[in-house]
DNA sequence: GTCGATCGTTGACGGTGGCAATGAGATCGT
DNA sequence: ACGATCTCATTGCCACCGTCAACGATCGAC
């Protein structure tokens, strides 16, 4: 725990104490939204439920419990309260004997009707109170905590690799300049070769020698990799990266498969790359890849001692 | 109401949406905060009256359900069990027969320092699984919506112009690349030129006649510009950009003050610059800010029609 | 001293939610 | 085909959360 505290930033207490603090404020605020429930004959639970299943239409308590992390056994009486009065039926299910199929009735949609239309208002009252400036403000902030707290990839997660979209080289420098100076401490030189890296490569690139691929997960770019030209014969694979929070999927493995099936393709004869000694993980992929070590020297062009490594293989 | 639909933005729906998505998805994860108390003795309430006397040291039940928001009913037998378990002692006020003065015993202020630390250690875990541009952004843009929902008038915006931190060099190509076809069509060509420019800035520039800016609010990056040199005693003012959720706000003009003033004291006496006639707010801007329009030519560099422009002020 | 307001307590009640036990059904290896 | 094991739904039990109403004690104002 020292160990952790020494070597973090030093406004890390100053973090902890903001989301504190917002934690502490914001359940009060929340509990504001909450009280055009209590003009409704459903307790919150109940509306959550109601909610849950007027998206899903059709579904079961294993999986009520689930998405809204409920007991099974207080769901059990929930849904058997819901259905007394009306608002759901429950039916065993053909396929599967143990698993009883919830749905919302006619008066349980109505329900959901009041009680979404309600909320509206209630949040609408909100805003209202607020300035146009402050609105998107407010917007803002809390997609930006959503989309950091959100939902880590899930498991069966859709991977596609793909061409870059508009601005998603930008991204790739982004990436790379903020991940490789919060894991490693490299400076803005780093940034630097791969802005022109990049910029080298969109300015002038013929798609049938050179290429770039994107890995995108759940929507969201997750990794990248370029495949350029270093000579007639010589393909160079460069900027390959892979987020943390999607790390360990053998993304990394696929972009560098998909870089020497594309370089073998364009005719190469053989692939080269330049890393680092640090990045681990990107060495496995390498040698998995059938690269092999050419040479190393050490360099301090990023900041920190570094041992920089050529690799190569043939095609 | 149909008042307040019609002549209202047309994102009314949207906001209210957003809000209403966030409230969902953010109490999952403020139940992870919570574990922490599961370890102690001690329920959520009781962890928050805990936390609130440390706080003040000496209060009583009344003061207590106003700021917690709790029953006095119930806070009544709360506070009992909790003196049962020796947290705190009760005692009549000498001052008001009615009240009784509520402080935590040593057992009580060494039960808080365990809450406060697990709760510390939990939301440092939860910080320690972000990168530093995300923390960041956390916190800022917790800030923002307790500065926003908060009690007290809000405080200004928290707009910060700054020099660019690892990745935004990045941001600002992913921005232009993006936002530009979003907004006008145009292709990877543009992109392609605004790599370029950063990159050559990256690469080498002399600080004291050369700087970037990034517009932060609430802690996320909305808008930048650059300042770079033409020749000897022109100075060129580029990629300015502000997000389209943070404008009309004056971070533009901002940002062409910023780099105006940085022109001067870098002893440029004139300073130019090239856009294109569809940003209109722009134009508005650079208008305010004194340039004038030198001269215009049509052009396809980024695919659709346009009309560059070069605009230009004495210093 | 009376009146109304405030403070704390108590009883009643129902929703919230964790835990364990149970039985029915599904799945899988043998 | 069989049993071990798992999942699903239910039930009982229990403690906490939180509202409501009634009540007595006390305070301040008049």
């Amino acid at each position: 725990m020292c160990a952790a505290a020494t070597d973090a930033p030093p406004s890390r207490r100053d973090r902890i104490a903001a989301v504190r603090a917002f934690n502490r404020t914001y359940t009060p605020a929340m509990g504001l939204l909450r009280e055009g429930l209590l003009e409704s004959a459903y307790t919150l639970t109940e509306a959550r439920v109601i909610f849950e299943l007027a998206q899903r239409d059709e579904s079961d308590a294993a999986e009520l419990g689930r998405l809204l992390r409920l007991d099974a056994g207080y769901l059990s009486r929930l849904l058997a309260r819901l259905e007394a009065a009306g608002a759901l039926e429950r039916e065993r299910s053909p396929h599967d004997g143990r698993r009883r199929v919830v749905r919302l009735t006619a008066a349980g949609r109505d329900a959901y009707a009041l009680l979404d239309e309600r909320s509206t208002r209630d949040v609408g009252r909100l805003l209202a109170g607020l300035g146009e400036a402050e609105q998107r403000r407010l917007v803002g902030a809390m997609d930006a905590i959503r989309a950091i707290l959100g939902p880590e990839p899930t498991a069966g997660a859709a991977l596609v690799l793909r061409a870059p979209r508009p601005g998603e080289l930008g991204w790739i420098v982004e990436r790379h300049g903020a991940l490789y100076a919060d894991e490693f401490g490299w400076d803005e030189r780093f940034e630097a070769l791969v802005a022109r890296v990049v910029a080298d490569f969109a300015a002038d690139h013929d798609p049938r020698r050179e290429a770039a691929w994107i890995a995108e997960l759940d929507g969201a770019p997750v990794g990248c990799v370029l495949c350029v030209r270093a000579d007639e014969r010589t393909a160079k694979l460069r900027l390959l990266l892979v987020e943390p929070s999607a790390r360990d999927r053998g993304i990394g493995a696929r972009l560098v498969d998909e870089c020497l099936r594309f370089a073998r393709r364009a005719g190469y004869a053989r692939i080269v790359l330049w890393t680092n000694d640090v990045l681990r993980s990107a060495r496995r992929i390498y040698e998995a890849a059938g690269f092999e070590l050419v040479d190393a020297s050490p360099h301090r062009d990023f900041g920190p001692e570094l041992v920089g490594q050529h690799w190569a293989r043939e095609l």
